[in-house]
DNA sequence: ACCATAATAT
DNA sequence: CATATTATGG
């Protein structure tokens, strides 16, 4: 194997990788430094566990990567690796010949980004740049990682490296619990060279389909402002024409991600959508407009990211929020949420009124809480909707994320518990939320049996968001973030559509609109007009001045996010009412801009 | 052996 | 780019 292995020194990267090893035994310090400086790593030896923290501290840098014994007399392996896990935050490969778990385990939650087992394979030492990489790039982020991701790229198509998508796939090691790693035999090299020239396999975690969802409903957006622009330029927002992989991919800038790999995704998204859709249209067509009642269902299936914070934005958020919510239609709101549901179960009725809070209550607290019970609600009845949850399509709430995360994170494999965290993160709940949390726990509780996120990934890395985690804790962690986001975080619409830059008119628009404009639609009746007029198709008539236009356009974004996720009875279409938006040209809603909008918002 | 998802082919 | 098919993993 020697040979063949470094058949491809052309990769860069992992040349001159600068490796410590650490072992007593000077044979095997021996037969490491040769097989490491076959990789073209530099590499530095010793014996002695003082002498390589001395090493490592004396220069900070000087090193990429330490591979040590677990079995020293000086200092424990496990001790070095605290050392250097605190002091210089270096990856740390631990080694030992007994495979025996509880050590691999000690290993790894340590902080250990890998443990080989001795004899050590040139393969394994061939892979252990990826450690390096991997943490790199996890520091790096998003962006910053990008450069350092690229050049995996190359060396992986380069070589045929085992690549192992491992590099990704795994966070670090930790595999061991998915890997049946447990199995001392295995040794935990596969984890890293799967050998395989595949590509690894892309794992949508939450946090990614979060990305991507917040992606689409960008694009969906700047098309909506694109066609009110149409008359009148509001905004100097850049308008997207069409809505794709590739933009997505962009919006997304995630750096590994390939247009492919969003190409698949949106497909899938778009089917879960369509799926939907569907069910509702029975539904509604069924019981006809009424629908409120099984909204819950389709419901479940979304997650609600809302951020969390910004519910104080104002009212116009939940405005938006309810508007959207208000496309059910339902009849009235006047049930006022908020002493609807005494129980907190507030029941599909809920739903309705969430839909009728849209108007102008809005500003309640009241109403606000009822709302989110009613989000919450919805979710609690759902049991099955591992799959769905996956897509949530709520609106991207960057800030929602990461503290959901965290909260994750926490209680990791206690759904439940977690859960009623995130509750009680809310700053305004009773006990009828309580009672909703133990629903949700209870059901989230049962899908979610894997740990939300690998505790690895927590360990190994701080950050929040694991880039990928396995389905299973995927889909935890999707359940679970429903839950929680939806109990914990209002939805922000607003926000969410538009990042930076869109905010700025927008948000001086609302507060203008608040007191007037905004007004005027809160008002509830007009709210509702307005809405039918949306669903009817009517025209509004009012839009006066820009700014409202502009308000009605945005809510309108956003009422179609919403419409993601809560409506499920009306078609698009008829949302997209030209009146609505105004004197726009008819053709361009109705032609393809306006069909790619539906499909991107909402499938369709 | 089935199902769901992501990859790949068309 | 959208859809159909295949591959993979649970």
């Amino acid at each position: 194997m020697d040979n063949g292995c470094f058949s491809s020194p052309r990769r860069d990267f992992p040349a001159g990788l600068r490796v410590l090893v650490v072992d007593d035994d000077p044979t095997w310090l021996k037969i490491l430094e040769k097989m490491l400086k076959k990789c073209n790593y530099e590499v530095t030896t010793c014996c002695l566990a003082r002498h390589a923290l001395s090493l490592l501290r004396e220069r900070k840098d000087g090193y990429d990567i330490v591979i040590s014994d677990v079995n020293m007399p000086d200092m424990d392996g496990f001790k070095l690796l605290e050392h250097v896990g605190l002091e210089m935050d270096l990856p740390v490969i631990m080694m030992s010949v007994d495979g025996e778990t509880s050590r691999v385990m000690k290993g790894v939650q340590h902080g250990a980004c890998d443990y080989l087992l001795k004899p050590i394979r040139m393969k394994e030492l061939r892979n252990i740049w990826q450690h390096v990489l991997r943490k790199r790039i996890h520091e790096a982020k998003e962006f910053e990682s990008f450069e350092s991701f690229e050049s995996i790229h190359l060396m992986r198509n380069g070589s045929e490296l085992s690549d192992d998508g491992n590099l990704f796939a795994v966070e670090d090691v930790t595999s061991t619990k998915k890997r049946k790693d447990a199995d001392n035999k295995h040794d935990d090299k596969e984890c890293l060279d799967p050998s395989s020239t595949k590509k690894a396999r892309v794992v949508w975690s939450v946090d990614l389909h979060q990305k991507f969802v917040k992606a689409v409903n960008q694009i969906g957006f700047d098309n909506i402002l694109y066609l009110s622009r149409t008359q009148k330029i509001v905004t100097n927002h850049i308008c997207l024409a069409e809505v794709g992989p590739k933009k997505i991919l962009d919006l997304m800038n995630v750096p590994w991600l390939t247009r492919e790999n969003v190409a698949s995704h949106l497909q899938k998204y778009r089917l879960y959508l369509s799926r939907i859709q569907k069910e509702n249209d029975q539904r509604s067509s069924s019981s006809g407009l009424k629908h409120s009642d099984f909204p819950l269902k389709d419901m479940r299936s979304f997650g609600f990211q809302n951020s969390v914070n910004n519910q104080q934005q104002n009212d116009v958020a939940i405005d938006s929020y309810n508007h959207s919510d208000g496309s059910l239609q339902l009849q009235n709101v006047e049930t006022k949420s908020h002493e609807a549901d005494p129980k907190g179960i507030v029941s599909q009725s809920t739903i309705a009124k969430k839909g009728r809070i849209l108007t102008g209550n809005i500003a309640d607290t009241n109403m606000r809480e009822s709302l989110r019970v009613g989000l919450n609600q919805t979710f609690a009845p759902l049991e099955s909707e591992e799959n769905h949850a996956v897509f949530d399509c709520s609106m991207p709430t960057p800030y929602t994320w990461t503290e959901v995360p965290h909260m994750q994170l926490k209680e990791e494999h206690k759904s439940i518990v977690h859960l009623e965290d995130s509750f009680n993160q809310l700053p305004l709940h009773g006990k009828q939320q309580q009672h909703i949390q133990v629903d949700q726990s209870q059901s989230v509780a049962s899908i979610s049996s894997a740990p939300l996120i690998t505790e690895e990934e927590v360990a190994a890395c701080k950050e929040p968001k694991p880039l990928f985690a396995d389905y299973k804790n995927d889909y935890a962690n999707s359940v679970s973030s429903i839950g929680n986001a939806v109990g914990t975080f209002p939805i922000q619409p607003g926000s969410l559509i538009m990042n930076g830059q869109s905010s700025e008119p927008i948000s001086t628009t609302n507060s203008g609109l608040k007191t007037q404009g905004y007004n005027n639609l809160s008002s509830i009746s007009d709210l509702e007009i307005y809405q039918s007029n949306l669903l009817l198709g009517g025209e509004v008539a009012s839009a006066p001045s820009l700014d409202e236009d502009l308000h009605f356009y945005w809510l309108q974004g956003e009422c179609y996010n919403n419409m993601n996720f809560s409506l499920q009875n009306i078609g698009m279409s008829e949302y997209y009412d030209p009146g609505l938006i105004s004197e726009a040209p008819t053709h361009l809603y109705d032609s393809a801009d306006y069909s790619v909008i539906d499909q991107g918002l909402f499938i369709a």
